[in-house]
DNA sequence: GACCAGGCACATC
DNA sequence: GATGTGCATGGT
């Protein structure tokens, strides 16, 4: 149905206004919130980014020459501590070896090339690719996660089977192709994902609510 | 004390 | 290609 994802961006817009994502002061801050907060809450990844940059390791050549044992330490409170050490040491290998540490250089890749270029690096997925290329590069990726899954499928948008690239598919077909517009709705669908779509759903506080269809909620995600 | 959180890689069928 | 499992801490 044409106009549909337009529509609920708009009934979210109008009752939750902007969500100021990402909540990052750099582009090297965005990228290694988005590896630490894989399946983990943001308030625990925020909490260690200050620690990071309290111990003035936010920096990718610094951060790479830091200590394994020292980092493990650092990450223990966003879980997953010893893989995401690894993940983000993968990630940091590939901006100060492949690009002279240069995030600046790295991000400067067109959209296809950097998204494929971190999507090569082991630990870095389709959503944490896409929120570093929409977040950080600020180019147009529709990111997709657990929540946009959830949403879309109890509206019956998708199937519950649907896979991450039918979903970022669906979304960028229907939406024009804009930086703003893909980083506010991501934005909002979290929010409403936080708030009101649970596995247990609150749908009558939820903005999306006039758009469930008559026949009533499917199957939880 | 379950259950969940802004995933991903790897094993196995 | 689809499905299952380990990774780990902190909040509700």
């Amino acid at each position: 149905m044409p106009g549909t994802l337009q529509n609920a961006y708009d009934l979210l817009y109008s009752a939750l206004g902007p969500q100021a994502w990402w909540p990052g002061d750099s582009p090297f801050e965005v990228m290694v919130g988005a590896i630490l907060v894989q399946n983990t809450s943001w308030r625990n990844v925020a909490r260690t980014i200050d620690l990071l940059k309290e111990a003035g390791l936010l920096d990718p050549s610094r951060l790479y020459a830091a200590p394994v044992a020292e980092l493990e330490e650092l990450l223990r409170p966003v879980g997953y501590f010893r893989i995401k050490t690894k993940r983000l040491r993968n990630m940091l290998r590939l901006i100060v070896e492949d690009f002279g540490g240069s995030v600046e250089r790295l991000l400067e890749l067109d959209t296809e090339t950097l998204r494929e270029t971190l999507l090569a690096v082991s630990g870095v997925g389709p959503e944490t690719a896409d929120s570093i290329v929409l977040y950080a590069a600020h180019k147009p990726s529709f990111v997709v996660d657990t929540y946009t899954h959830r949403i879309f499928a109890r509206h019956g948008w998708i199937d519950y089977g649907a896979g991450y690239y039918e979903i970022k598919d669906y979304c960028e077909s229907e939406l024009p192709r804009d930086v703003p517009l893909y980083n506010e709705f991501h934005a909002l669908l979290v929010h409403v994902g936080h708030h009101w779509c649970k596995r247990v759903p609150r749908c009558t506080e939820c903005p999306l609510q006039p758009l469930l269809p008559e026949t009533g909620i499917a199957e939880p995600l």
